[in-house]
DNA sequence: GCCGTTTTCGGCCCGACTGTTTTCAGTCG
């Protein structure tokens, strides 16, 4: 992970050159480039060792010179120096919301503040009113700020969000002034988590809506109340900003709302070459100001030259390149999935019987699923023994008789054993249909070994899918130590497919992982990995973080036909 | 500090809201 050391280094640099009051440019490039090294897909080192550092973005000579130094002395003279020259409590004041550099720099100068708890002591005591500037209403914002950082700004699960922005979304529709509504942001560009909610609506009574708006029932603060755009804060903590435009620039608006920040910063870029400029009303030639698209998304990419691009890819990492070259992906849509993969029912630790699994699976118009009952180690999870797999299978084939067009395939996930070992033997695993292999015990395992275990079991001729590959839960357990680059390489060569686990709080693989998985040929499967049937819905995540990762049909396992699937499975049977 | 259909210098995205201001700086997204 050299590349996060190196992000987390320009990040700090960042900082420090803030509060130096830097070269803005300066600092923004040390920020672009932290971006790009943390969404690295590729090996830091080797991307060194081939002297190509710079064809990572916004890394030019003296940044890849840095990176260097990091990777082979794991320190940075630089950085080094600017800590000596700038002290910790100084950039602890830029964490606090509402604070920014000058600020920081303005209050540390003044009462050499120790720290953040000195800093509120401080505000209590009435000090600040003796800086000019400073009164009433910025001590409070300078308190709540304090308590914000204290509360924790803890990012929300995808799924937690998507709900919460619904209870918005709803009584804003309702409105009579209002005529499109549309989420924006890190939410519309369906990020594993969100930090807060970007809400878009047309209307041309704005103040009717924003008054609504603030005045909502969710609402618990009020932060900021203006004419066309409004933020609160909900009771949990979480800021919800809502923006108002005319019909006719919800296309810009949208563009602008959506982000990400470095994706607006590379189009109105682009557009200044042209000749243009963006701002969230629309587009306008610079010469003249003459207003030349707004209304869609659509028209205000077709000025750039560039078709649509979907939200999801909108964190240049390349999409801006690849709409130039008319090469964006054909991106995976629910309509192309066919099935699901990981279910289970109330034989091991799900809550429904098969047939009712099957029901509503077939409900949502696919074709096949795959039952995928826990192995017999997992006795938390009530585990099958042998005799139990055998005897779910042929109540398996009773029902598949009951079903028409649709068909239950047997499967089981079965654990990878701490020596790689399969929790079944091949003999038996041979009987199902498809196999799951899964990592659900020694979690703590180094590195080296762990990626043995997992090969080995991606090598077992039996084992169709790996599920959830790194076994992280967002914000509960940190991911396994995996040589994902590895893991992908093997499944590429064995054909065994990589799971997108689409729970909400698993999201395994994620997005950048899913991407390097694809981009080293390995195929890719979505699956719900459900225990209730509200969870089959869950499909909807994993198909996220799949668009984010530019996976087209082709590199998913659910596009497959029943036939095609069962020759897939063979071919790495009988290789 | 990066970068190029204005290419080795001179630009670099753009605007809303707040607070304390009388014309704007600071912060945020």
């Amino acid at each position: 992970m050299k590349q996060i050391e190196a992000a987390d280094a320009f990040d700090q640099i960042a900082d420090f050159l803030e509060l130096k009051g830097d070269n803005p440019f300066r600092i923004r490039a040390y920020r672009r480039a932290a971006l790009n090294l943390r969404n690295l897909t590729e090996d830091l080192e080797g991307l060194i060792k081939s002297g190509s550092l710079e064809t990572i973005p916004g890394v030019g000579k003296d940044l890849a010179a840095k990176i260097q130094e990091i990777v082979s002395t794991g320190r940075l003279k630089f950085l080094e120096n600017l800590k000596k020259e700038i002290p910790e409590s100084l950039s602890s004041l830029m964490t606090i919301p509402g604070i920014g550099p000058k600020t920081a720099k303005r209050v540390y100068d003044r009462f050499k503040v120790k720290s953040i708890q000195h800093l509120e002591d401080l505000v209590k005591a009435g000090k600040l009113r003796s800086l000019p500037g400073f009164q009433e209403k910025k001590e409070q914002n300078i308190l709540r700020g304090i308590q914000l950082l204290k509360a924790g700004q803890e990012r929300m699960l995808l799924g937690v969000a998507m709900a919460l922005a619904g209870q918005f979304i709803k009584p804003l529709k309702g409105m009579p002034e209002v005529q499109r509504v549309s989420v924006a942001g890190s939410l519309r560009r369906c990020c594993e988590t969100i930090g807060d909610l970007d809400i878009l609506v047309t209307s041309k009574k704005p103040a009717k809506v924003m008054d609504r708006f603030v005045s909502l029932p969710l609402v618990a603060q009020v932060q900021a109340h203006g004419e066309t755009k409004s933020s609160i804060r909900t009771a949990q903590g979480v800021q919800v900003d809502l923006r108002v435009v005319e019909p006719d620039a919800f296309g810009a608006a949208l563009v602008y709302f959506t982000g990400s920040k470095a994706h607006n910063i590379r189009i109105r870029s682009l557009a200044n070459r042209l000749g243009l400029t963006i701002n969230e009303y629309g587009v306008f030639k610079l010469k003249g100001g003459r207003k030349v698209a707004g209304r869609e998304e659509e028209d205000v990419y077709k000025t750039l030259g560039l078709p649509w691009i979907p939200p999801e890819l909108r964190e240049d990492l390349g999409e801006l390149e690849a709409a130039a070259k008319g090469r964006l992906p054909r991106l995976v849509e629910m309509k192309d999935l066919k099935g699901d993969f990981h279910i289970h029912s109330d034989w091991s630790d799900g809550h429904h019987p098969i047939e009712d699994l099957a029901r509503a699976a077939k409900a949502k118009g696919y074709r096949y699923m795959l039952l995928s009952d826990h192995s017999k180690s997992l006795r938390v999870a009530g585990g099958l023994t042998e005799s139990e797999l055998l005897e779910q299978m042929r109540e398996v084939q009773k029902l598949n008789r009951r079903f028409q067009s649709f068909r239950i395939l047997m499967g089981a996930e079965v654990d990878i054993l701490p020596d790689g070992r399969m929790d079944y033997s091949d003999s038996l695993l041979a009987k199902l249909d498809l196999v799951i292999a899964a990592v659900h015990s020694a979690f703590k395992q180094p590195k080296e070994a762990m990626t043995r275990r997992v090969i080995q079991a991606l090598t077992n001729r039996y084992v169709t899918i790996l599920a959830h590959p790194t076994a992280r839960l967002i914000g509960e357990r940190e991911p396994i130590q995996l040589d994902m680059e590895e893991v992908c390489k093997v499944a590429s060569r064995t054909g065994t497919a990589l799971e997108i686990n689409c729970y909400t709080q698993r999201l395994d693989l994620n997005d950048a992982h899913a991407r390097q998985a694809k981009e080293l040929g390995a195929k890719l499967v979505l699956s719900t990995d459900t225990h209730s049937l509200d969870q089959l819905n869950a499909i909807g995540l994993g198909l996220a973080m799949a668009r984010r990762a530019w996976v087209e049909p082709k590199g998913l396992l659910n596009t497959l036909g029943l036939d095609d699937l069962l020759a897939w499975v063979s071919k790495k049977r009988n290789k």
